[in-house]
DNA sequence: CTGAAAGCGCTTACAG
DNA sequence: CTGAAAGCGCTTACAG
């Protein structure tokens, strides 16, 4: 017979201290009813006497519902940037506020290995529940992974919205409206759009909403004028350096996000522009950086740790012991507020 | 008698349609030796046939060996910033090479919660492995947590160095005495510094080398040149305008971090000061942002990503079937090289 | 190389 | 309100 101080305690070891059968020892450290205050106690303090902690795997084994992991995943799609790194910061408070584990799980939609990363994370960490953010959002290997191994998910931002689905996200394609307008009101009409990478809502509905301003004004898009710069800084440089060494450079120009219109900054004074006189640049997201730059940016503030929180707060809600393991009627889609930050780097367009 | 359809195969389920023992499926599930390839083969069969899959619980109810859970941490102990990002970025990469999978938890280091929070996320994921940033490579409290529960972890850039924890980092003195001695090289003497947040080496060793530059050069450091910053754009912009409009105000300043010296040109800008003629300005980390900048920031580059990577290593090849579930002789501690980059923001001092 | 039996630490289903 | 017994699906230790 082995030491019973080497060895960890076990429900056996509790009943015989609180000198009750396992039975009620295991009704105690389950919250059970019906058990009486006096037996209640006495484990109680065996327990703590012995240190006692559950075997999980025992209880594994038995229960018919499978105990919870208190794990949810973020999975992404695209490397690195701030947007990332945003969604995670919202996401995580709210975490740590109901409790959970956050584990993140980059997941390259392109490689046959999408499907065996997926599942493993899902069967290895039993996740809760999941965030996706693009392009994993319309990816339907992942979302059948998750559907078929029964893990709710929240998609933030997707391109295609579906109702049983819940989604977060801002009105992307209104927001792109409204700064061409700023542009149009300041007189602009020669008015470039640099595209981020396909597949992504950011995108997508940001250019209609660029397309739509145009049109409503009585102008066309020029193709001419449409570069893609795949949200990316340095892919953008030579986007810009194309756009502004024209014969006819635009007086304007949109990039759908900070990052490229922080490229387009760049390369404007390194040809020696002045901005924003020579030419008006708007971003999109305003990232921390497009405060800081010289002159600072004209941008949409995309309320981004604010759509990882709700996220959060979405997912949390539907796993929380009042949930029905059902999402709610209607299915949520919520649509977070946005702003048009007016900076230094549009101005109105200059007489010829 | 349950459907035998809707019931998940069992090992003796898998026994039966091969003929043989539950012995001998659990001998091939497990690889072990000493089993017929005939008998290995029928098992196979029946495994995929029924798509068997061992029931973890029950495994692990009787193995002496704990399984691993394939899950590492990168705890940190600082909300935002790119640097947590950048270390996440390398470290993930290398999770997936070697099969792992990232949980990332911000720890508050300085609230009650740290320990609750952290036994929670051992005992819970089962971490096989955690890797440290600072703050919470310095955290006793964290660290004995993670000892306690026998889990194997790697510092990143710890403020003090301990023999046999593995550690990795950047020669922080040297890159802050070279960088001092640029500057004092195009002449100037009054350089100024803006530490980050304390108890993080960054901070330290970072004054360290600017102040051993500053003595070999015959001066002294000036307390009225050294102000706070916190490692934030925001805490530093006073900061900066402290300093330029001091009587004698600095000809240059040496910010801790990237992020930091962006606040500074940002405040000379305002200022309406033209640089780099009017104060040379530096940094240290090379965040993308640095080079975005107009003009472009002179850092430290500090390979953030691949300080992730190489901890995941240390890690992982520990954690390896071959390994001995013991750190290396001698235990490892890497110092990855790092790079002055010498960009626009800095300028030899202008003759009075 | 193979197998029959015991048992891991709990929960379930049933009885009182 | 309490308990005695069976059994979850595996691995261990032992026998052949």
């Amino acid at each position: 017979m082995p030491d019973p101080i080497t060895r960890k305690p076990t429900i056996i070891d509790v009943a015989s201290l609180a000198g009750v059968s396992i039975k009620t020892v295991s009704r105690v450290i389950n919250n059970e009813r019906h058990v009486s205050v006096d037996m209640r106690t006495r484990v109680r303090q065996a327990v703590t006497e012995l240190g006692f902690e559950a075997n999980e795997s025992a209880r594994g084994m038995r229960s018919l519902a499978p105990e919870k992991s208190y794990v949810v995943a973020h999975l992404y799609g695209d490397a690195g940037g701030l947007y990332t790194h945003d969604i995670q910061l919202g996401l995580m408070e709210r975490c740590r506020y109901f409790g959970y584990h956050l584990v993140v799980e980059e997941l390259d939609y392109q490689s046959p290995d999408v499907e065996r990363r997926a599942k493993d994370l899902v069967k290895r960490l039993k996740l809760d529940g999941a965030v996706l953010t693009a392009p994993l959002t319309d990816n339907e290997i992942v979302l059948s992974v998750l559907d078929e191994a029964g893990v709710p998910y929240v998609r933030v931002s997707p391109v295609t919205e579906v109702p049983h689905l819940p989604s977060v996200r801002i009105d992307e394609k209104r927001a792109a409206y409204q700064m061409t307008q700023h542009l149009l009101t300041y007189g602009h009409k020669r008015i470039a759009f640099i595209r981020g990478l396909p597949n992504h809502a950011a995108t997508i509905y940001r250019f209609e909403g660029y397309a739509q301003a145009l049109k409503e004004a009585g102008l066309e898009v020029d193709l001419g004028l449409v570069e893609d710069g795949e949200f990316r800084y340095f892919a953008t440089i030579p986007c810009a350096r194309r756009l502004l060494e024209r014969d006819e450079p635009p007086t304007a120009i949109f990039a759908c996000n900070d990052e490229m219109a922080v490229a387009v900054i760049k390369v404007a004074h390194e040809m020696g522009l002045t901005l924003p006189d020579d030419c008006s640049i708007v971003g999109f997201d305003d990232i921390p950086t497009s405060e800081m730059l010289w002159p600072s940016l004209t941008t949409v503030r995309q309320p981004v740790p604010r759509l990882g929180a709700m996220a959060g707060d979405l997912l949390f809600t539907r796993l929380s012991p009042l949930g029905t393991s059902e999402w709610p009627t209607p299915v949520p889609h919520q649509v977070l507020p946005h702003d048009i930050v007016l900076r230094g780097s549009t101005a109105p367009l200059r007489q010829p």
